[in-house]
DNA sequence: GGTTCCACTTGATCTCAGTCAAGGTTTCGT
DNA sequence: ACGAAACCTTGACTGAGATCAAGTGGAACC
């Protein structure tokens, strides 16, 4: 039994959190993984693969984010899906990349070379499935990232944006306590308005409102603390407290 | 061999280019299915499912247009998704629908109970792999409308609309001449308002704008024209003519 | 310690699309 | 044929967010 080899304890750089397929938590035929399983590290910035190119590996996220970028010949840029720890990349049966994938920090990525993985995809029914569960959560994702896009209002979009960080982060330290929720936010000004489909200057904007107001606090740039996630939750115009992820 | 009951002769109902999961194209095992595939017509009008909603069924369209649409409590309302001829709804493994499903027109779908559905999905592996390609290109859809949305101005939003529907007609009818593309716009201007994040009124403005500068002819005000798609999809701000559909 | 660079903030102004309102057309029921 | 209800168009005005521009604050690098 190789399984010893690959559990969680001897792999330090996965969070235990691994929603994606992974050797650790979903593979019982880990012999079949042996060689095809690598990491990747990126720093902030860098881009993973451009829009077009051939696409050789699937993985997901260990830490760090990434985010999935469209552009326009112009130059407008919109960001349409952002991974977090723990989140997918790739397309099974797909060749080339449909958008860019740019390190939004540092990231580290644990990859599968994308042929053998499709292979064992065939034969492990339970891969394919997993899959497939995870493309329509992220495909409801995008779906509400839609409504947040066509008709909410600035303010909206930043506080549905804030929202979801907050909860993703409190999920992945889930340490749920009823109190203030604090976390550092891992993108730039402009990297939200790409998301958001905004300018920079309206996200500063808006950011230095909700501020102003008591809605969120803020130390330094990037350090928020959200005394009070309903109230955020109101201004992002959400009823249902219902857990839409990125 | 049960076959020639359920091929395509005998099912006039459904057009060949039945891209989803369905008896007469894509499964052997068609004594699994008989029993559990039925037929649904809808009014122009009439909701197929809300959001919230128990879901016993899934299914794909056979004719006329489906909408998903997503709506806040204030009564904004956001399309996420259309459903053409061909296209594939609903959710294997999910209990209750996340957005409201709305007849655009009158509207056949050829559905199949759920469970049973899985069960069959469980023991054919293929049509599992079918699905998640199809959930792949919804999510590709739906990411590329991100950019729709967030990014594009009223008249590139109208043109981007306009080259998808003659695009998606076309390829249902592939008579692919050079010539002048003609088709009936299957969406009112409230409709198209809610997929592109405008009002009506915007939506009207902008079509009679593209109309007098001969982008488009319009007969009537359903009845389209499109002399030189070349020049649409350049209002669209596309430049790739690489075929993405809805 | 100063210079440079980058991320961010804030202000002034402009513009595109939303809002409000009135009128036109088509369809459908009686 | 008439009236009503959808659906669509057009105009005048308004406003949210974009654009242009100047300035701040902090970290990195000689």
């Amino acid at each position: 039994m190789l399984k010893a080899q690959f559990d969680h304890t001897n792999c330090s750089d996965c969070p235990i959190r691994h929603r994606a397929v992974c050797a650790h938590c979903d593979v019982d035929e880990l012999e079949a993984l042996e060689g095809i399983k690598y990491y990747r590290t990126f720093e902030a910035g860098q881009t993973v693969i451009w829009s077009g190119d051939q696409m050789n590996f699937v993985g997901s996220v260990v830490s760090g984010i990434a985010s999935l970028t469209q552009t326009m010949e112009d130059g407008r840029t919109q960001m349409v899906g952002l991974l977090l720890p723990s989140d997918f990349v790739g397309r099974p049966g797909r060749e080339t990349a449909p958008y860019d994938v740019l390190a939004t920090t540092d990231l580290v990525m644990c990859c599968f070379r994308k042929k053998p993985f499709e292979t064992l995809m065939g034969s492990t029914p339970h891969i394919a499935h997993r899959l497939l569960q995870m493309t329509l959560d992220e495909l409801d994702a995008a779906r509400e990232w839609m409504l947040v896009l066509g008709r909410k209002t600035a303010r909206e979009k930043i506080a549905s944006l804030l929202s979801i960080i907050a909860r993703r982060d409190a999920s992945i330290a889930p340490k749920q306590k009823p109190g203030p929720i604090v976390f550092d936010l891992p993108l730039t000004r402009e990297a939200m308005a790409d998301y958001l489909g905004l300018t920079l200057e309206t996200v500063s904007r808006q950011i230095s409102a909700l501020k102003k107001e008591g809605v969120i606090e803020l130390e330094g740039k990037r350090h928020v603390t959200i005394p009070d996630m309903r109230r955020l939750m109101d201004e992002a115009g959400d009823d249902s407290d219902g857990g839409f992820l990125v």
